[in-house]
DNA sequence: GATGAATGAGTGTTCATTCAT
DNA sequence: GATGAATGAACACTCATTCAT
């Protein structure tokens, strides 16, 4: 956790057998648990190896630090969640544009609803260091993407991190509104209000 | 003959001499300072006693633990921050609604220019308690406070969040665009659309 | 704490003036009640003088250490407790032997008045140490010397001793019989026993 | 796929393997000489570990806190002793009480022969704990179950402390008679006679 | 004489990481 | 490849004691 490092290549081993590729996803698994159930000060290398079944020294042979296993964390959450906010997409005809806003809205807080502890965790530690920032971007932009088409570049920086930065702060400050109906329908409101004052074409 | 006191109170003392309110002033100024040498990781009180230039103890004598020193740190960041923001708005006279949001929106970004990863550490540290939260509003919902009105307070959650969440990412991402007069006006704009949708009055 | 001083000479002041013999009464009586409600935990320097409602500077003025502090609380204790077996045998006639021997057993047992835990602590530490047998050994000798005559100096050590460790295990392990008549019964027929098999002249 | 295990037993490890169970011994070894050498006062964790020729992090590894290693030395000791004692009994027929009884004399005062020190401030501290009177009355009582028999448990306490004191007092005030056969003539005279006048059978 | 702010050595404890087996 | 015992730098915090005011 000492020193962050900006390339993620150094990997210690890329699993190309089964078992490994099991190990692995044991890891992540046991390290997610932690996180739910104890948040950040329990999420030690000790007590991850431990919950997942694995030696301290397995855990370091397929991450290189901490960090490096906080970093898998986020990707795979991020992960999880771009698979869940495209089927939601893909599930429905979204004819109007405003139905598929909100599809992408709603997935999103649904995305951040469950394992709310780990998901905090992963918000404040990778996500608000500035490497974390693509993942974040990239959610947020995937959301624009899906919504609007002809806006600028500062535009699409404006809405998406808008609406990111409300359901962050409704993570962060546990309201108890964050799976509202009426809360998504503000930031529904937000974002149409938001585009149409910009001139975007549906 | 000195009766023996019955209660002993639990607080820390409270200074009341000259020498310790310097020293509680320097101490907090050298916290502000290592937090933003070397954020949230070089945070540590003997850190920060060292830069205070004041022993250990003697840090122990004002702030009950780490958490009260944070506490404080955060509060003194915030209310520096209210009273940029105040200034800048005092400044000019704001006639339109328009006029007022601008100022806010230029205030905040503003206020958030300087020292940023000191602010950054209180933010990440206080908001994740939910206790803190209330800065973080605080902050938020002055901007909103100033540029509108009848609005609930769902609405006033999502407009300040979203507001601070795309600055805050700005900040962040070390967005190039942060002070440009473009970014600024997107702000407003989001900021207007969804108050005319909501249908909030001047 | 650390040094222990042999000669308890050199103390700070010997007070000669009416407030300075307050402030000192003031400070042991502080440093009763404090070991009375804390333990030997609570037991520091500050929080004697901030109950005995002086300042720290004060208490050093009068006690060079906190070990010399502590050895005055158990000399007055130990005063206290020679004062009343003294009152205690030359109250009524003692007429025999048993009622001698009672007398001194009772007094011994009822010594630090109710206060137990302080009691405890003063015997964990200054009744502990080598430099400590004196007093015990003062107490001892007192209810031995009242009681019986021609017996050998190992005679003495023996029964002074036993009826002393006895009574120190019950303060120690907070027995509950510590102040029972059954238990101050059992003390006296040990002596009692003793002495005549001993063939000690009344 | 290795499963993630559910609880997380809260205990420090159990050590398993040869050289476990050799570092948890040098551990007990080196705390007790840190003991015998320096007293109460020189047993801190970092201490015992350099002893021991093992890290702080190591110790930790065995104990969960200071505690438990003050636990653990303290039925080391006390296991000494008894064997100790048990040893010195077996050595010879005793068929008779007042040979049982002064077997018994003997073989205490015996045991707390070396080691002064380290047993002196095991008794000290794990004494003054609730949870600890039953090591010291584990010795006095054993003493008092192998000489008598149909005794209360308050009489039991009162002949068990009584001579565990006297000899006490005299390893603490470093008596010369502390082996002499007087000494142990006194002691066994205390008890026979406290015996007989309690009633107790043989 | 009295005050109390300041000191700083020292304590218990944690946890990321290594490496011999 | 896997293990887990061992490491030790680092941290938060305490408290006896001093000395300028």
């Amino acid at each position: 956790m000492a020193k962050p490092r900006q390339p993620v290549e150094p990997k210690r081993r890329i699993p190309r057998q089964q078992r490994a590729a099991e190990t692995v996803a044991a890891i992540l698994e046991g390290a997610a648990q932690v996180l739910e159930a104890g948040g950040l000060a329990a999420f030690t290398t000790n007590a991850v190896a431990e919950r997942a079944g694995v030696s301290i020294g397995t855990l370091y042979q397929y991450f290189a630090d901490k960090d490096a296993l906080m970093q898998a964390i986020a990707e795979r959450e991020m992960k999880t969640t771009f698979a869940r906010i495209a089927a939601t997409l893909g599930d429905e005809g979204h004819a109007t544009r405003e139905e598929r806003v909100r599809g992408v809205v709603r997935a999103v807080i649904n995305a951040f609803g469950g394992r709310t502890r780990a998901r905090k965790a992963v918000v404040q530690t990778v996500l608000s260091r500035s490497g974390g920032a693509p993942f974040h971007a990239a959610v947020a932009e995937f959301l624009a993407r899906n919504s609007l088409d002809t806006i600028t570049e500062e535009q699409g920086f404006v809405v998406s991190r808008a609406v990111m930065g409300a359901i962050r702060a409704a993570v962060l400050e546990e309201r108890s509104f964050l799976k509202s109906r009426s809360f998504e329908d503000e930031l529904v409101r937000l974002i149409l209000s938001y585009l149409s004052a910009v001139g975007a074409r549906s």
